[in-house]
DNA sequence: CCGCATTTGGACAGCGCTATCCTGAGTGGC
DNA sequence: GCCACTCAGGATAGCGCTGTCCAAATGCGG
């Protein structure tokens, strides 16, 4: 009977030391093999693996990240869940590192910077073999730990403007320029009061303004008091209570294009309630062409913006960045489409 | 100077040898000075706390999950983030769960057995300390794993059948309770033939259509005529479908209860665009009071469920269990709260 | 004052894997 | 035919922490 050792802390799991016996071959041999980062004898690799399936080794993730310093975490920072968006950044995410056998391991900042920090420093304790975060803009701190951690990282949503040098991966499409294609469109309807309303006011969306802004300064049309920020979170009951204040103080206005759907469809709402007639009282856009913006009433003009794309490419894009790869391209722009409706 | 050893591999990191060393004790008497797990001398628990904290110490959780066989990771698995009261319950259990100390793994199984197994099988191999799962629907093959497993798992969003004596611990409420409670809300209001409109159908709104029936039955007007079931997923364009339907099918029907507030939403927006007056001519209602509900024209009623507060109580639940507390009820029904509003 | 139970610090040996170095066999050039 | 050089397998030694056993110290009844 063999009595147990004095110190023996049996787990029951099928190691690597099991499959190299039952291979006859050396354990790191076996790592290798299955790892494929050294050249290792075909004949060898076939009885490797076959050992391996037979016995159901899986490797164990903790001694891995243990041994190698380095895990198969990878840490998805988005800004909330509550916006529709970021729900469906991160389900393409998450998804596209899971087949790629990675796990997410995802961070809400709540559009703090503070926190950002704080779950970016804590996420790195766990030593992620990549980062996706959502946005160029962060604190020092922020970039210094991603810098100084030299974990890949990939930038996602956002595209650095086309002066600055960036030396960061990233993928997304030109807030501005997304802004800026609606505003025109707004324009060539025969608009020309066309105010911005903005909600949350993130990088992202301040973007759109810079983007509505140019469009209407090109056109001679600009105005400061057109300008409506609330640094409130975006929701439905906040836009209506925008439409309503908007449509209060400024009764000229002709047009609104709203930062995000949900505002909008709040506004239509609204406009539905007070039996303003939208489109031909005033025009109503909104961005990001979020569940549901179809089906209002008027269907609600927007900005389709390719979140689950980027999320997928971006991970994508990390999984190579992991690998070793290094990128053609550092920056992928995914576009976005106009999508006009009824609303305008 | 002192040369490197032959295999030394340095990593910069902190140690708990280094605290050891800073507090003048023995590397284990940190270990459990730190985690408070066996009676430490006070004098020496504060000497240690104080070089762990002059030296920046931060345990490593891959050494710790090696050492242990259990890592600081919880797997949170459910259905859908495309379900806004999925993403509501998601973002409180994790968050409490940072707050307890641990991370959270999403799992997304698409409403599929198959890719529950599957998820829970990966996410096992991580060792993870708890695991949260939505429902208490699950194939043989998931059970067995969660109970040969021996981690702790907590059910969240449903409750066992009165008579079922469930060994397992869980937090929701009695969703076939609500439905009816909604239904004989309609009744109340005079209304006698109330649709139930679902989608999707997993095991929750099928509970829901089940109170819905019963509620009919007692008051005699349950006819099946009246029960529209549709397997795909929950979204406002279904709902609009749905609602076209049953208003072409069945004329006499004077209210629809959909099982989830998205189709209900859909459904209002259908009426204001085929000019059905709601609630005068049809009153509707639905399930959840997701975002935009109160919004709507006419604001929906709807059931409030607690979809945070059992991710909350979930999470709490579990990491009570974790700590190895045993809990003085193993289910919590936190209840539900009608919401009526102009739609009835 | 002694024997026994209880408490508390520490030594030791892993947890399962991989980085690093080493060795022996196989190449090619002169 | 010898030497430098590449190549692939293996031995060794950790990665940083904790489970387990041990031993010294303490308390206490008789």
């Amino acid at each position: 009977m063999p009595t147990p050792a004095k110190h023996h802390r049996a787990t029951g799991r099928v190691t690597l030391n099991d499959v190299a016996h039952a291979a006859g071959v050396s354990p790191i041999t076996v790592s290798r093999a299955l790892r494929g980062e050294r050249a290792v004898d075909p004949a060898l690799v076939e009885r490797v693996l076959e050992a391996s399936n037979k016995l159901g080794y899986v490797p164990d993730p903790a001694a891995r990240a243990l041994a190698s310093q380095r895990s198969n975490h990878v840490a998805v920072l988005i800004p909330k869940l509550s916006n529709n968006l970021f729900v469906d950044l991160l389900d393409a995410a998450q998804q596209t590192l899971r087949a790629g056998g990675f796990q997410a391991l995802v961070g809400v900042t709540h559009y703090d910077d503070g926190q950002e920090e704080q779950l970016l420093r804590e996420q790195l304790l766990h030593r992620p073999a990549g980062l996706l975060i959502t946005g160029l803009n962060h604190n020092a701190a922020t970039r210094a730990l991603i810098a100084r951690s030299q974990v890949p990282c990939v930038h996602l949503m956002d595209l650095p403007d086309a002066g600055q040098a960036e030396p960061t991966y990233c993928v997304g499409f030109r807030q501005n320029e997304a802004g800026a294609a609606l505003t025109r469109h707004l324009l060539a309807t025969g608009r020309r009061r066309i105010a911005f309303a903005g909600a949350q006011l993130d990088p992202r969306v301040m973007q759109r303004l810079y983007g509505w802004r140019s469009a209407l300064q090109e056109a001679g049309c600009y105005e400061p008091t057109l300008e409506w920020l609330n640094p409130a979170s975006s929701s439905l009951a906040l836009g209506g209570v925008m439409f309503e204040q908007i449509m209060g103080q400024t009764p000229a206005v002709d047009a609104i294009f709203f930062c995000n759907d949900d505002l909008a469809q709040g506004a239509l709402l609204a406009a539905l309630r007070l039996k303003i007639d939208v489109p031909a009282r005033i025009a109503i856009a909104g961005f990001n062409d979020l569940t549901g913006s179809d089906q209002m009433l008027p269907p609600l003009t927007s900005v389709r913006t390719p979140r689950a794309q980027i999320g997928e490419a971006g991970a994508n894009m990390l999984l190579a960045l992991m690998r070793g790869e290094t990128q053609a391209q550092s920056c992928v722009d995914l576009g976005f489409e106009l999508v006009q409706r009824g609303s305008t």
